[in-house]
DNA sequence: ATGAAAGCGCTAACAT
DNA sequence: ATGTTAGCGCTTTCAT
C-alpha cells in the first residue's frame, strides 16, 4: 500500500524527495536543523531567537510553502480558548439583531476550534458609549474585534489604537475607511442606489414624459446617505429618458420629512425612492397626492412599516442588505484570520444588493 | 493549579461537580469505568463491544451532552484524510461551472479539516454515465457525496443504494425525492415563479386591459418545469386583474419555441416570462412583433444570451439561483456531518430567489 | 471484549 | 537563545 501513512522507522530516510503532503513545523525544523520550538517562535514573532536563525527558518517555510495547519492550530486553541469581540449600536431597529443571528451562525462553526465569539451592544445616543465598549473589550483580552461604530474621529482614533496594539479589526454594515481595520464587509450604497434606479425605470416606463422621481433621504452631508442618492440619480439617467429626480432631505425624523414632502407639487411625480427618511410619513403624504396610486414606491431594509406597505400595495419594491452576512462574514474573516493568518483578498467584502418585494412576506422574517 | 487538566490522580474528586467545559471521550470513559477506546468503539458502533456495557456509555454520552470535538476530529482525519465527491453533468451551458465554484469554495474550508473534495463530471445525454460514475466515486471509497443526478429511476436506485451502504448523500440543484438522500441544496422553483410574476405585473401595470402574458417552458410533463410555471400563474394571479397567462411549450428547442410563439397571437401580449426554453427564439418572434418595445421580458439565469438582452434592454429582468450557494452549501453540510455527525435541521435548504437587472453586468461575471 | 499507547500539528512551560 | 516535552480530543493498532 504505498497510500499508507508510514509513520514509524525510515531514520529519515525513505527516498530523499519523499516530502509527504503539507509541510510541518516539524519538517522545517528538520531541515534548518533547529528545534520544533524554535520554528513555531521564529515563524510567530515570539522573540528570543536569534535573527539569523529566524531569517533561515522563514526562508525556508517560505520554500515549502508552509501554512500553518488549522486543525492543530484549533486543538491546541481549545487548551485556553480565545474571544472574538462583536461591538454593535443597540438601535431601535431590529436591523442589528439580524446581524447578530449572523454572528451566531458564523461563530458556530468556530465554536470547536476554540475560538469564541462574544456580542456588546452600545448606546449610539450616548457620546463615548462606543469608545469605551471597544475599550472593555480590548482590556479584556480578546483577540480580535469586529464592530459597527460612529463615525467620529474619537471612534476613529481608538479602533487605530487597537489595530496598532496588533489586534486584527474588520468594520461590518458601515465602514471606519482610515482605522486601519483588515476589512469591511458591507454594502456597495451607490449600487443599491443603481438598482433602485433601474426597478423605478422598468416600473414607470408607460408613463407620460416629462415625469418625476422623488428621492428622499435624511441628510446629504452624511456620505452614506449621498451614495444611494447618486447610484439613484446615476440610474435614472442611464435607464429613462425626460425624468428628472428631485432629492428630498427629510433629516430622518417624521415630521421633518412630511413637511419637506408636502412643500412638494405632485404633479406628474410617478414614482418615490425612500432611500433613507420616514417611510411612514412618504406614504402617508402619497395617500393625499391626486393619484396615489400611480405613484410606484421603492424602499430599504426590513422593516415592519416596509411590511405592511408591500402587503397592501403601497411600497412596490424594497431594497435589502444581507444582514446575516453582515454578522457572519466578519466573524469568519476574523476566526480565519487567528487561525491561519490569512487576510482577505479584498479589502472591501461586498454583501449582495437584494430587491425583495411582496413575495418576502412569504418567507417567515428573519431566522424562522 | 485547580485549572490544569488533572490528567492522572484525582481519583474522581476534586469537587464533584467540576465537569470541564465540554465533555470529551475520556470524561465518558472516566464515568463508565471503561478506557477511551471502548467509548469510541460504542460510540461509533465499531464492534466489538459488549452490548450491555455500549448502551451505558450511550447513556452516560447522552446524559452529559457529548459531541465530538471538530477540531479533534479533523486532526486525527488527517492521518488518512476522507475524500467527498461531488457529482455534475457536464452541460454545454456554464452554470455547472459556477456550481464548481461553490464547490471550491466550500472546500476550501475543510482542506485543512482532512477532507478533500473531488468533482467527477458525467455526460448527461449518456444512458447511465451518472450511474457510472456514482459507482466509480463509491469504489474509490468516498466517504460522502453531492449530486446532481437525472431524473431517472435508474439514478434514483443508485442513489438509494449508496445510502443504503451508509454513505451520506446531498443533492444540489435537483433533487431525487425518494432516494433516501440526507438534504437537498436548490431553491424554490415555484417561489422564483411567483418573484418573476411579482416583477412582470409591477412592470406592465399600466398597460390596457384585458392584457395578455406568454410563459415559455420547455415540456410541462418535467415537475420542475411545471412549478416555475404554476408559480408565475399563481403570482399573475394575486397582483393582476384582466390578465391571462398562456403557457408555451417549446421542448427547450430553438426551433421548437420558434415555431410554438409564432403560431401566438401577438395582440394584448405585454410580457413574456422564459421560465425555461429557447431565450434566442423568444427575443427574435418579438422582435417581429408590432410593438416589441412594449413588451416586457424576464428570463431565468445568468447565460450570455441573456446578459447580451439585458445590456440592450431586450430583457428587463433575469431570476438567478444562487450558484455558488448550490456548490458550497453541499459541501459544507457533509463535512459537517463527517466531523459532527449532524444533519441539517432541513432537509431542504432553501438557496435564493435572486432579482438582478442590466445592473447584474457591472459586477463582473462569476468569481473574478 | 477490552485496555494501553502512540500520534495527527502546534504551542507553552520548562529545561538547558 | 535553543531544545525537550507534554498535551489539546480522537482514533487506531497492538496487546491482552
Amino acid at each position: 500500500m504505498p497510500g499508507s501513512s508510514a509513520g514509524g522507522d525510515t531514520a529519515g530516510e525513505r527516498g530523499p524527495r519523499t516530502r509527504r503532503g503539507r509541510p510541518t513545523i516539524k519538517q522545517i525544523a528538520e531541515v534548518a536543523g533547529v528545534s520544533r520550538g524554535t520554528v513555531d517562535r521564529a515563524l510567530n514573532n515570539r522573540g528570543d531567537v536569534n535573527e539569523s536563525v529566524a531569517a533561515r527558518i522563514r526562508t525556508i517555510a517560505n520554500e515549502l510553502g508552509y501554512s500553518p495547519h488549522r486543525a492543530a492550530k484549533a486543538l491546541r486553541l481549545n487548551h485556553d480558548p480565545v474571544e472574538i469581540a462583536v461591538i454593535l449600536p443597540r438601535t431601535s431597529s431590529d436591523f442589528f439583531s439580524q446581524i447578530e443571528r449572523g454572528v451566531a451562525d458564523g461563530a458556530g462553526a468556530f465554536e470547536d476550534m476554540g475560538i469564541h465569539t462574544h456580542v456588546r451592544w452600545f448606546d449610539p445616543s450616548r457620546e463615548d458609549a462606543f469608545i469605551r465598549t471597544l475599550e472593555e473589550a480590548v482590556a479584556d483580552g480578546c483577540a480580535g474585534i469586529a464592530l459597527t461604530g460612529p463615525q467620529t474621529p474619537g471612534a476613529v482614533a481608538s479602533v487605530r489604537t487597537a489595530v496598532e496594539s496588533g489586534l486584527p479589526v474588520v468594520t461590518t454594515n458601515s465602514d471606519l475607511p482610515s482605522s486601519g481595520r483588515m476589512a469591511f464587509v458591507g454594502q456597495d450604497l451607490y449600487q443599491s442606489g443603481v438598482v433602485a434606479a433601474e426597478l423605478m425605470g422598468k416600473m414607470t416606463r408607460r408613463a407620460i414624459r416629462p415625469a418625476r422621481l422623488i428621492a428622499l433621504t435624511g441628510n446629504l452631508t452624511f456620505q452614506a446617505h449621498r451614495d444611494r442618492i447618486d447610484g439613484f440619480a446615476a440610474g435614472i439617467g442611464r435607464w429613462m429618458d425626460g425624468t428628472t429626480v428631485e432629492v428630498v432631505e427629510g433629516q430622518d425624523r417624521y415630521d421633518g420629512t412630511l413637511s419637506a414632502l408636502e412643500a412638494i407639487d405632485p404633479e406628474g411625480v410617478v414614482g418615490a425612492y425612500a432611500a433613507t427618511g420616514s417611510i411612514r410619513a412618504l406614504l402617508e403624504v402619497r395617500e393625499r397626492w391626486p393619484e396615489p396610486k400611480s405613484v410606484r414606491v421603492i424602499t430599504n431594509d426590513d422593516l415592519p412599516i416596509v411590511r405592511e406597505g408591500l402587503l397592501d400595495g403601497r411600497i412596490d419594491f424594497t431594497i435589502l442588505q444581507d444582514a446575516s452576512a453582515q454578522g457572519s462574514e466578519p466573524v469568519r474573516l476574523l476566526a480565519e484570520h487567528l487561525l491561519s493568518g490569512t487576510r482577505p483578498a479584498n479589502e472591501w467584502v461586498r454583501t449582495p444588493v437584494i430587491i425583495a418585494g411582496a413575495t418576502l412576506l412569504e418567507v417567515p422574517p428573519p431566522e424562522a
